[in-house]
DNA sequence: GAAGATCTTTGACGACTGTCAAGATTTTCT
DNA sequence: AGAAAATCTTGACAGTCGTCAAAGATCTTC
């Protein structure tokens, strides 16, 4: 039988049980989450099937509906810890730095190195925003993620206004798109074999970025 | 048997024949691929099946394998044909306005008047951007309309700068990736039930226009 | 160490997929 | 009109998909 779900504000013997077992049960769905998300940023949603996930998982496949209802709730669980991964990464960036220039600096390098390291899960990203355009279920999850990327685009860009003496010239919203286009059009060159891609992302980035302020 | 479908560049009585066998077999090719475009507009590269693509056209599935080797050729076929009415479609909007206020306004309609009126095949476009990040086969033509984008992009904001006397001040690919940036955000909010998307992507247009040249 | 809760594997199901071949139908040419 | 070529339909194939139930394995608790 399932176990008990439920969440425990007291602590009786019983409970620190069940809160064990929950524990125990985020944890597998994480880790299969993981390997969902391993799958998908290789393959692509397309070609995704819940067998593929559990090869790449310590399971077999008829696991995965032990931990999630079903391929949905699998998805966009993985959609979530995604985002979990992604705040957590570009709040690293979220730049200290003093003067306008480092900051720029820093931004760029920042956005260059993870299209570097993650261009995996950042394809699998534009695939997904592309998929929540057709399959509803994952709407609300992505433009949650949308908006915060937005946020945090933001911080950099009024920080870097603050930082120069001016204020930003354009919207939240418009410079999440500004950017955004660049780092997808970025990544696409780098996927595509481009040497250059990574040196044009951080050259267009810092220009960007000075050309969203007051001149 | 299948006809033979080579080109011939004399024109003896028979080859007129073929000729004219070759068309038809060109148009079905066409009225198909438009089938199917719909279907994937409609419902996304992941869940579109041949049977699906003949349930929207006049004929059974069989039918696909006559006209195409297999899926992909279709598919590719398709990306081709989108791009042919991309091109046709941009073209119209190739501002041959006098002043650079009038040619800001007439493109920032423009790109607002295609975003609504095609918004499903603007939707299946980033799609297919997408798909081809994880299949190779869609990957050089996907690229060829990148560019071609681009091109339009590039003799706008160009003939922007020279009317209003001034150069451009980033390079043709980072005008583009802005461009397309505003423009997918403008979709994803379009098609999430945003009224003012349309209205945003206007200005939004106007503005950027008004900051990729010498101030 | 036995009983029971929990976790995992296995194998099956119906539905759907791309592909193809055989035959029916339509068009074209003589 | 009749033969030949071209076109289209039908039905089947092997494979994959998500889902689920039943049984096996593992762990907890007393």
């Amino acid at each position: 039988m399932l176990p008990d779900r439920e969440a425990d504000t007291v602590t009786k013997p019983a409970e620190r049980i069940s809160r064990r077992q929950v524990d125990k049960f985020e944890e597998r769905r994480k880790q299969l989450a993981d390997a969902a998300l391993q799958t998908l940023s290789e393959l692509g949603y397309a070609r995704t099937s819940l067998r593929e996930i559990a090869q790449n998982s310590d399971f077999s496949h008829g696991v995965l509906h032990y931990y999630f209802r079903d391929k949905v709730e699998l998805i966009t669980y993985c959609v979530r810890q995604y985002k979990a991964h992604c705040v957590l990464r570009y709040d690293g960036i979220v730049a200290d730095a003093e003067d306008p220039d480092a900051l720029a600096l820093d931004f760029a390098d920042g956005l260059a190195a993870t299209l570097q390291e993650e261009a995996l899960l950042h394809r699998l990203w534009y695939d997904l925003r592309s998929q929540s355009l057709f399959e509803e279920s994952f709407r609300a999850d992505v433009a949650d993620i949308d908006e915060s990327l937005e946020r945090m685009i933001w911080r950099i860009v009024s920080r870097y206004a603050e930082l120069s003496g001016n204020a930003p010239t354009c919207s939240s919203a418009m410079a999440y798109a500004t950017f955004d286009g660049l780092f997808q059009q970025a990544l696409l060159r780098h996927l595509a074999g481009s040497a250059i891609a990574l040196d044009d992302l951080r050259a267009g980035a810092r220009h960007l970025l000075s050309h969203v302020v007051c001149a």
